[in-house]
DNA sequence: CTTATTTCTAAGCGAATGTTTAGATATTAA
DNA sequence: TTAATATCTAAACATTCGCTTAGAAATAAG
């Protein structure tokens, strides 16, 4: 009976996605979802509540985004350093890329909302989290390999990298390539046994 | 003949600095401003043209807030990296103290703004500028101690240095204080020779 | 085809935004 | 005391915000 949505809700998620990580949550506005989504304010909420749920929903969807494309080179590592490296370059390169010049979606949310959201900071800490688990999976490995001090503090160090990877996120928005570059051959020094 | 103003700029502008600081700025509105400066509408207007050069100055204030405040621990350092671990700690306070519970303004700024105001990126670059360059100096006090390794590309470290600490910045509004703790001891095993 | 059900379009809701203005108030030189 | 000038208060400006609603359009079971 019923009739059919002329959208498909999944393809319309990924592109709110990429819409809040260009311009942030408060300067999205409705209007520019209708926009950018193709579809209308109607049909926005009765697919997704309201903005904020939209946008709540959107930021569990970088996580998966990322989970599934960039983290990959960490996450199916053996161990070797030099992915820490390759992760690092292709982070800028997509933080930077005139496609998404809009740096990492987690890092601009933590900085414009904070914990002030409580609902927004849970899914903000739970990617920390997964940010650090997926660092120190691999340097266990790197550990076990002998690539590490034997001493060293695994997860501080996991802890050390996810940061290091905000900060890299929040300086792209600011400096220019060979400025992150560098700060990746300091990283990368840092690691060395 | 005029009428004296009932107030002063340079200590309205303080007080701007904070509810930018606190709220960032398209959330801060001026009405929120008339409030918390205690002046009215027209007043703002008349001492700062308008909002967003009312931003700006605010952010130069930041900037010399900063020099003179919690960043004097590196610019008077006879080049003692302890001092680069007192200031972290000192910074990491601050922006997690319930006074003003809303990381580094110019982090803050970068996340919500980046480089699509040139005005506003022009002061977030001055601002990177100068912290590279106190670490710089820190440094270079440091090597001719003796206390880093002899072939360091000391500008590398001190850009190094600049983003850790936006990045801790960053992450003190998601994540818990041992978190940083974590991140500052391996940013100092770092810099050891 | 009829009819029940859902999605669509498009207009409109009250509230908030940045900014301006009209007029009252205060100050000081003459 | 008077007159000129700057600053104050408070209201209003048009625009945009997130969100809702009334009614037309489309779908598929009976």
């Amino acid at each position: 009976m019923p009739r059919k949505k002329q959208y498909d809700p999944e393809e319309v998620l990924q592109k709110a996605m990429h819409v809040f990580w260009k311009n942030g949550y408060r300067s999205t506005s409705l209007r520019l979802l209708e926009k950018e989504l193709g579809i209308n304010q109607f049909s926005i909420y009765s697919s997704f509540e309201n903005k904020h749920t939209l946008f709540v929903k959107a930021l569990k969807r970088y996580r998966k985004y990322m989970r599934e494309g960039i983290l990959q080179v960490l996450i199916r590592s053996d161990g070797d350093l030099e992915d820490i490296r390759r992760f690092f370059k292709t982070f800028v390169d997509t933080i930077q890329s005139a496609k998404s010049p809009s740096g990492c979606l987690i890092a601009n949310t933590a900085a414009e909302i904070g914990s002030s959201d409580h609902e927004i900071h849970k899914v903000l800490k739970e990617y920390f989290d997964m940010m650090e688990k997926i660092f120190l999976e691999l340097l266990k490995k790197s550990h076990q390999r002998g690539l590490l001090a034997d001493d060293i503090n695994l997860r501080r160090k996991a802890q050390y990298l996810v940061t290091c990877t905000e900060g890299l996120s929040l300086s792209s928005k600011v400096m220019e390539r060979s400025y992150h570059n560098a700060f990746i051959s300091a990283v990368m020094d840092s690691l060395e046994k």
